[in-house]
DNA sequence: ATTATAGTCTAATTTAAATTAAATGAGGAG
DNA sequence: CTCCTCATTTAATTTAAATTAGACTATAAT
């Protein structure tokens, strides 16, 4: 056993030699546990990756087990921190069915373009081993909160079709950008087209037309105000 | 290695006990595979639940890889021919828009009721190891075309919002379909409801406005004959 | 210059799973 | 009844990977 209390790190200037170290081996088991799943990350592919010796990782982390959930722990964590960033960022009368937008382009954003963790933690939740799901849930709840609410106020807002079951219609548009990650790759299409055209998808997918939106946000007392700008503003602040 | 040739069944009056044992392993592996994944899915536990010993399944299949290979091409086979069917039983002047509505419906119900294949496939597309994913591109190529043709008729016909590319729509659509398996649970809210609300994401998401759609159908010279109607007698023919 | 400590390595050890070998039971053909 | 073949079992064998032990190296404070 290591002599510093593993899967922390030790004393930790918090970006010292080994604290660069500890990220290295992290960002290595994201990129093999995102690509081969949970059962086939061998902790020798991580090392190789991250240019250490295999055993040099019991130096951080106190297990497979345990580095594994720090991957996916990270993944939903940062993308979750992302996307409530940028929806913080937008005015406070933001429409609702603006702020999905948002949300929409900064979860494949995120998850496409800037990180491994993400798609590591989105592709296995479904075959890690019970207890580690367990505790995953509980950060992945917290995810689901955000888009609950998005739903959610758009449909007070009377921006939501009637038709759609808040609930599917939610984890389906989470599904259309989850599995963004299997088939996109830069090299055949670019990132702009893939977001532009899934928020596109998801506005006219969700949203009542126009006309009748009139209508419904009148009677419910919301505001229609920043409908197009808010949009705008919210990639501005985020990737300009 | 067995007498006859592995991987294919030996004598075959094609149900004989043999043949069943066999497609009893072959369930079980998907049953297995769709939930640990590829590295994940082990020879003991396929047996367990074919209620077999291990080694017995070498009598049937040659290799671990070969017997999930298998599962793998019978789960996309099987989805694709699901759905082809729908779409052949429908009147041969159904409107384009309907046929996506009936594609939407035909993979849910089979894959979320039906077939623990296709959720192996779709799980596993990702993790499997090079040669086998070249080999399994071939066949969700097929399954691909499918959709390919379905978005491609909906354009042509003037039916698809000109904002959307019509590649990542369709892997959008696609996205949200074999996302489902991952969150739906039958306890949890019924079949139809899921169903349904698909229906109209997707109907929506892709499809232009009513009345915008009329002008360019009529510019196409595409007919909008039996919109409403078609869909309605998809379902019923299938599992009416 | 010496030594303590953090960080890393090489060389076991252990364990789990795939695969192979060889033996056994079950049912039909002679 | 006896033999043959199919189907399946139990008992090795092999291999790959996680983990542990113990040694080595660099750095920096004394």
């Amino acid at each position: 056993m290591p002599r510093k209390s593993a899967d922390k790190p030790p004393v930790d200037p918090s970006d010292s030699k080994s604290a660069r170290t500890r990220e290295r081996i992290l960002d290595a088991a994201a990129h093999v546990l995102s690509r081969k799943g949970y059962a086939g990350t061998r902790l020798s592919d991580v090392a190789e990756q991250a240019q250490i010796q295999a055993p040099a990782i019991y130096y951080y982390f106190s297990s497979r087990e345990v580095l594994i959930e720090e991957v996916m722990w990270v993944g939903v964590a940062r993308l979750r921190q992302h996307v409530a960033e940028a929806l913080d960022a937008l005015p406070a009368d933001t429409d609702p069915m603006d702020r999905i937008d948002t949300a929409v382009e900064e979860h494949l954003r995120y998850q496409l373009a800037i990180s491994d963790f993400a798609t590591a933690a989105i592709r296995n939740a479904g075959q890690v081993p019970e207890d580690l799901r367990t505790r995953q849930l509980a950060e992945d709840g917290r995810y689901g909160d955000i888009w609950r609410t998005l739903v959610q106020d758009a449909q007070k807002a009377g921006g939501l079709r009637a038709d759609l079951e808040p609930r599917v219609a939610r984890m389906l548009v989470l599904g259309a950008l989850n599995w963004a990650a299997e088939w996109w790759n830069p090299r055949q299409g670019s990132l702009d087209v893939v977001v532009r055209t899934a928020k596109s998808l998801v506005r006219h997918g969700l949203g009542v037309a126009a006309d009748q939106e009139l209508g419904a946000a009148r009677a419910t007392g919301v505001s229609r105000a920043r409908r197009t700008t808010a949009a705008k503003g919210s990639t501005a602040s985020t990737h300009g």
